[in-house]
RNA sequence: GGAUGCUUAGCUCAGUUGGUUAGAGCACUUGCCUUACAAGCAAGGGGUCAUAGGUUCGAGUCCUAUAGCGUCCACCA
């Protein structure tokens, strides 16, 4: 028997350890139908936040819902190395100590690495345990594994050799205090105070000067052209001839170049090709040379004369109040302009020209967005606005910069001897070669992840049964991080796409509608939650609150009411065991009219359930749920069920529509519905998760008692309002004044109505007494009283009678539009009649009273 | 500049292919300690669905435009 109090503490407290002691969520029965998801893998940074809790319970309900409805499900966990994320972390940890990375060496940085790895994959791994996700542990997988390890090499030597992958000098965002390349999506921009410089580039041989204006006159020493617009009559006369570079006075070429806009600042353009990523375009176009005129830390180079060894800004600064020396500076313009932050160090990105490794994205992409066209291969994306973020990155992107300066990742299977390359899987025979000392992009191993976590490349038992993944749950926010390269590299590798449906769920907010980030504090702890409220309020919250995509605020009032509502639950449940506790099998031979209409509402509930779980559609699914569970199950049924607890078919009702309730909440709420489910006098399984998701019934549907029922409550929750605003408290009876055919309907039900309207009896007359006429389509319910009031009486039934008489004229007019009649649907239009009819017997009854 | 989402009750949000008197939770009012639950029960009040046009017998829903809020991408010499 359940405790009397719902404590979400001593319901959860155990449960996980014993789903796992009995292999529940273990993947493997191959006589079902395979169904599968990988886990979008955690950094191992931190601990899990709000987004995660959301992300993992929108794919434990789908697994669990799918496990019940017989599938063999796998859910494969796994964390992701996040390279730079958790080298930044690692570092900091060590400087902390006052260790420095280099002094530890390669080896002895991955080393103390490879502890932190563990440390937080220990936490995060507790953490997915008190969320409850049915997950296989004996699948679980790490981004930098051997095994993801030979594939993320397989691909890169594979990649090189087909051309995909090259290696070359480009534009990169550089990091200047990780001493790193980032790719563009690392790269946060942001909008700070800046100026524009504005400097005399004066015409060689002459006195005449360019205006030429810059943001960054640092870069100077690096430039090796000024662009003007060919099309621009103020400087086109000019292309061809040379300007004087200030302070460095070397002679650079005036090139024209559509990337010199007329429009937008003097119309004049310095090309710095080594720092600049457009620039770098214009000297391709030119044949410029490209100055590097920056260290790796951003410090001043040779090439920047006496500002060598300064940091780029000093150097910014000395440099322009040299030129204001000069008289070569004409004036500074303050500006705001948007300046790219590496999203790790957020120091403020170098354009850098370096040697690094690309993947060439063209026919990559190519592929993705073919694919998308093709109904049976596309990744069916819910909801399907999302497709659109996916195509459009596809269709505009750039070659992919993989190689990063780090340590912490996979390393890039090139070796270099002189001025010769190497990519294989081994280091090459004979001496003098090396390794690169780069490592990959992170995103490279995840994007392997839907099928390199099933044994790919090799053709395995697991690769065969799970791949492609049923379904992949993930935010919108990383669609083209993440969705984009999963995308292009399954396509290209395993000639299918990773995944058949990708679930798309917003972000995650405070109560205020803004992100949770450290910088606000606003970040809520799930762990905190799950403390306070129970996990299974924290899921069905965090899944049953926002349509799908959309962002979601978190509001404690919210989870607090949701605990209200298991604490529903609980104590219906609770109630349903003290009254079959005795009860040994399931017996329907002696129904009620209320039983049928329970089991008959249940059985449309479970409809529309399946239907919704099949869309995804969980806020829907959780709607129909708390309505069918507190208004009909717990409001009606059960206190119209008082008055024949005793009736074996009834406890078997009670018994069948809980067992139900709890196996399409278990899903979403899988510990207390298993402390429940536990306790059911009768029970299929030994636990929850290994029953059967309820099925919808043809034969389950009592029309004639819905209909008798319904109306019923429609009576009830009438004469209520009468007695409320009539203040009828007590000692009164009702007669049943009912059309002919409709009398049974208080007849059959005398004992729930005396019951619950608290009236002493059903009469058949009750000439003398005072009375109040409440009208039904059914006919006339007389409600006798004591203190009868007879202005009252009167008033009620005018105010009825003008309501009644507005409604009818509306639908009159409708229904003589013969435009309406002819073009809405024939069911529409005889339901609408149907209304007519019932408002007309209404209406002349209590014409008749009012007489 | 391109794309996209949102605007519905005091607050937070639903609203399925257009179907005619728009729903929920919280908050609010009134009455109830009814033996599952006072973290509860019962009965209520509250919205010209951002604005302006249009299509239609019929628009919260479709079309066009506008406004406000938000997000993403690109550019910013």
């Amino acid at each position: 028997m359940l405790d009397k109090k719902y404590d979400h503490k001593e319901v959860e407290q155990g449960k996980y350890e014993k789903w796992l002691k009995h292999n529940y969520f273990k993947a493997g029965d191959l006589t079902k139908e395979a169904f599968s998801i990988v886990i979008p893998p955690p950094n191992v940074t931190g601990k899990l936040h709000l987004g995660h809790a959301w992300d993992t319970t929108l794919q434990d309900i789908i697994i669990r819902y799918k496990k019940m409805d017989g599938f063999d499900c796998l859910w494969l966990p796994g964390m992701d190395h996040a390279a730079i994320a958790t080298e930044v972390k690692v570092v900091d940890r060590l400087k902390k100590d006052g260790i420095n990375k280099r002094d530890l060496g390669r080896d002895g940085f991955l080393e103390k690495a490879w502890q932190w790895k563990e440390e937080y994959a220990k936490t995060i791994r507790s953490q997915w345990g008190k969320l409850g996700l049915a997950l296989d542990y004996s699948k679980e997988r790490f981004t930098l594994d051997k095994g993801l390890n030979e594939a993320v090499t397989k691909v890169f030597v594979d990649y090189y050799n087909e051309g995909i992958i090259y290696r070359g000098e480009r534009i990169i965002n550089w990091d200047p205090v990780q001493k790193t390349a980032l790719s563009n999506e690392e790269v946060i921009y942001k909008d700070i105070p800046g100026a524009f410089y504005h400097i005399k580039y004066f015409i060689e041989g002459t006195n005449d000067y360019l205006d030429v204006a810059t943001t960054r006159p640092e870069t100077l020493f690096g430039d090796t052209a000024v662009a003007v617009n060919p099309d621009d009559d103020r400087y086109n006369k000019l292309i061809g001839k040379n300007v004087v570079l200030p302070i460095v006075n070397k002679l650079i070429p005036i090139v024209g170049d559509v990337h010199a806009d007329p429009a937008f600042g003097t119309g004049v353009v310095k090309i710095t090709p080594a720092h600049d990523p457009n620039d770098f375009e214009v000297g391709n176009r030119h044949n410029l040379e490209r100055v590097i005129v920056m260290n790796p830390d951003a410090t001043m180079n040779t090439n920047a004369g006496k500002y060598k060894g300064m940091d780029r800004f000093d150097c910014r600064k000395a440099l322009v109040n040299d030129l204001k020396d000069l008289d070569l500076l004409i004036k500074i313009e303050p500006m705001t302009h948007s300046v790219g932050h590496s999203e790790r160090t957020n120091v403020m990105v170098e354009p850098y020209l370096s040697k690094q490794w690309f993947v060439k994205m063209d026919e990559l992409a190519k592929r993705v967005l073919d694919n998308q066209k093709n109904k049976d291969t596309k990744i069916n994306f819910i909801p399907q606005r999302f497709e659109k973020i996916l195509e459009n990155w596809m269709s505009d992107c750039h070659d992919w910069c993989i190689s990063r300066q780090l340590w912490w990742g996979h390393r890039i299977p090139a070796w270099y001897k002189q001025d010769k390359i190497y990519v294989g899987l081994e280091k090459p025979e004979g001496d003098g070669w090396y390794q690169d000392e780069d490592v990959l992009d992170t995103w490279f191993s995840s994007a392997l992840w839907p099928f390199s976590t099933l044994g790919w490349p090799n053709n395995t038992p697991d690769l065969k049964r799970y791949f492609p993944n049923s379904v992949l749950v993930t935010g919108y926010d990383i669609i083209f991080f993440w969705v984009a390269r999963m995308a292009f590299q399954s396509l290209k590798l395993t000639g299918k796409a990773p995944f058949k449906d990708l679930l798309v769920h917003g972000l995650i907010r405070d109560k205020q509608g803004r992100k949770m980030s450290k910088s606000l504090g606003n970040g809520v702890d799930p762990m905190d939650v799950i403390d306070n409220y129970g996990a299974d309020s924290l899921r069905w919250f965090l899944t049953t609150n926002s349509a799908p995509g959309q962002d979601l605020r978190y509001d404690e009032d919210k989870v607090k009411s949701t605990w209200n509502f298991v604490n529903k639950i609980w104590n219906a449940s609770r109630y349903v065991l003290m009254n079959t506790e005795n009860l040994n099998e399931i017996n329907l031979n002696s129904l009620t009219n209320s039983d049928k209409w329970i089991l008959t509402k249940l059985n449309k509930v479970i409809k529309q359930v399946r239907k919704n779980m099949e869309k995804y559609d969980f806020n829907v699914v959780g709607k129909e749920l708390y309505k069918f569970i507190w208004e009909d199950f717990c409001d009606s049924y059960i206190e119209y069920s008082k008055v024949s607890t005793n009736n074996v078919s009834t406890k078997s009702t009670m018994i069948l529509v809980l067992t139900d309730i709890l196996k399409m909440l278990h899903p979403f709420m899988p510990y207390v519905t298993d402390e429940i489910y536990d306790s059911l006098p009768i029970k299929t399984h030994e636990n929850i998760i290994l029953s059967n998701y309820p099925v919808y019934n043809d034969q389950r549907n009592f029309e004639k008692e819905e209909k008798e029922i319904d109306a019923l409550t429609e009576i009830i929750t009438t004469l209520r309002n009468y007695k409320a605003e009539n203040n009828i408290h007590k000692g009164f009876g009702i007669i049943n004044n009912f059309f002919y055919e409709n009398k049974y309907i208080i007849e059959n039900n005398k004992a729930v109505l005396t019951k619950l309207l608290k009236c002493d009896i059903i009469l058949s007359s009750f000439e003398k007494a005072r009375n109040l006429d409440v009208v039904f389509s059914y006919g006339t319910i007389t409600l006798c009283y004591e203190g009868d009031n007879q202005e009252e009486k009167l008033k009620n039934l005018e105010k009825e009678k003008l309501s009644l008489e507005a409604s009818i004229e509306r639908r009159k007019k409708l229904l003589s539009n013969e435009k309406y009649v002819t073009n809405a649907p024939k069911k529409i239009v005889d339901e609408e009649k149907e209304k007519l009819l019932d408002e007309e017997n209404k209406l002349k009854a209590i014409l008749e009273k009012l007489k």
